[in-house]
DNA sequence: GCTGGACCTTC
DNA sequence: AAGGTCCAG
């Protein structure tokens, strides 16, 4: 409504109104904990830096925090000091809408200051920076109990948070991603928020032009002139996650059917009501703030899966991701693949996949004669299966969860959103081959070869050998 | 309790 | 098939 005052004003004090998260990226590094599925609202944005003379190329994160469009960056400084030069990495944030936050009511200067703070709490909170132990300490202890797989894998990971999201807007994302895939996930929540959720606009930097000094005049900028209308008023409207009264309200299945939302149509505006009659997002934050026990973590497992759409996978995404309760591993088909490949020495989760998975006929003969060795009397497994996607029933999550944060602790759902980021395609891809899970076709291919696959007996037994520091990722 | 299907789209 | 859930039997 009140996109009347000067955009160039505006312009220029956007451009000073980077804060420091006052974290490391030790602690944080944001393509390691953006974009993996944890929340489907951040969007890379390549930015130019303007005190750049060659003004270098930075990639931002621009997402919605409660009411508030922030955008993210981790910007680089070289510094010099005698002979060495290196570099160090301020992690910094700011906002981007203005009927929210930087602009205080009654120009009160006090009342200003106190949102700057307010800004920057709610900012680390979401990236849960206010734990007692910081990441890298946490990764340290993974590593210590898990050399073989976590101490190996730490530093390709390094910086992968587990997110703290806004409890309702967790819970319906995950609801949205009961089989299916991110991309569409992304577009679901997107045009959810589109429909139904609260305007926040936003003064656009329309950047480049400015000064094309520099020696490469390439202008990527096309879409700037298409999307004339936006140019014209100098405004981008993002929109804040719907309240579950907007849902209960206004959102009906019809509607997100015809969105594509498929057959979790039905779920949202149910539960939407639901969650309202239970007292809205409070109910929820109630679940986050009762004290962190084990008894009251299952509670909130519970709560969640009597709710519409809501299953032990969704309740667990949800608990972890937005209820404080970080020794949930919430187990889909990927965390069983790769407990399976890395945690399993004896074959006890593959001894329960009764149900052929696609692919190997062999991951059953393995479970079975691994088996043989153990005790445990299951029946045999039949071999021979047809062609159906496995599926994870809560027996398998239950024991692939007690599994992992026997080893892990307390905190082993952040050391589950760590692995987890490792199996994606990104960093899988950067890191050494000998520690890439195998994928499907991978073993496919090895059972074609007739291989016997050579790893499994050393496994857990193996020394940490020394795998080159490389301290860093390939980012 | 546990298992097998159906369920909406789309990459 | 994709980061499951619901509902019968």
């Amino acid at each position: 409504m009140k996109n009347k005052r000067s955009s160039i004003k505006r312009r220029n004090q956007n451009e000073e109104n980077w804060k420091s998260l006052r974290t490391t990226r030790d602690d944080l590094s944001l393509d390691r904990t953006l974009p993996t599925g944890q929340s489907f609202r951040w969007q890379k944005v390549e930015e130019y830096d303007e005190n750049d003379e060659n003004e270098k190329k930075y990639s931002t994160y621009v997402g919605v925090i409660g009411r508030r469009v922030v955008q993210i960056r981790e910007r680089m400084e070289f510094e010099e000091e005698e002979e060495k030069s290196y570099e160090t990495t301020t992690i910094e944030f700011r906002v981007l809408n203005t009927n929210e936050s930087n602009i205080c009511k009654n120009e009160d200067k006090e009342n200003g200051e106190q949102e700057e703070e307010q800004v920057t709490k709610d900012v680390r909170a979401y990236f849960n920076l206010d734990d007692p132990i910081p990441l890298k300490d946490l990764f340290e202890q993974f590593s210590k109990a898990d050399p073989y797989r976590f101490g190996r894998l730490s530093a390709y990971v390094r910086g992968a948070r587990t997110l703290r999201q806004p409890p309702a807007e967790c819970l319906i994302s995950f609801v949205c991603s009961s089989n299916n895939n991110i991309a569409r996930i992304k577009k679901m929540v997107e045009s959810l928020c589109e429909k139904y959720g609260e305007e926040l606009v936003c003064n656009v930097s329309s950047r480049s032009r400015s000064r094309s000094s520099g020696s490469s005049g390439r202008d990527d900028d096309e879409e700037n002139e298409v999307n004339d209308k936006e140019e014209i008023n100098e405004s981008k409207i993002y929109h804040a996650f719907p309240t579950v009264e907007q849902l209960a309200e206004k959102c009906d299945e019809q509607t997100l059917r015809d969105l594509g939302f498929g057959y979790r149509a039905k779920f949202i505006p149910a539960m939407a009501k639901e969650l309202v009659k239970r007292g809205g997002e409070a109910y929820l934050l109630k679940l986050r703030d009762a004290p962190q026990t084990e008894e009251e973590k299952y509670r909130a497992i519970t709560e969640l899966t009597s709710l519409p759409g809501v299953g032990p996978k969704v309740a667990g995404c949800a608990a972890l991701f937005s209820l404080d309760k970080k020794s949930v591993v919430p187990v889909d088909t990927h965390v069983w693949q790769l407990a399976r490949e890395h945690f399993d020495p004896n074959g006890e989760l593959a001894s329960m996949e009764t149900t052929a998975s696609t692919t190997k006929g062999s991951a059953n003969e393995e479970g079975a004669e691994q088996q043989r060795h153990k005790e445990s009397s299951t029946p045999t497994t039949p071999t021979k299966q047809k062609d159906k996607p496995l599926s994870i029933t809560p027996k398998m999550m239950k024991k692939c969860e007690e599994m992992l944060v026997s080893i892990y602790g307390a905190y082993a759902g952040y050391a589950h959103t760590a692995l987890f980021v490792a199996e994606l395609p990104t960093v899988r891809e950067s890191l050494p081959e000998h520690l890439r899970t195998p994928t499907k076709a991978d073993k496919k291919r090895g059972e074609k070869n007739g291989e016997k696959k050579p790893e499994k007996k050393k496994r857990k037994f193996l020394k940490v050998d020394g795998e080159n520091k490389s301290d860093d990722d390939g980012a």
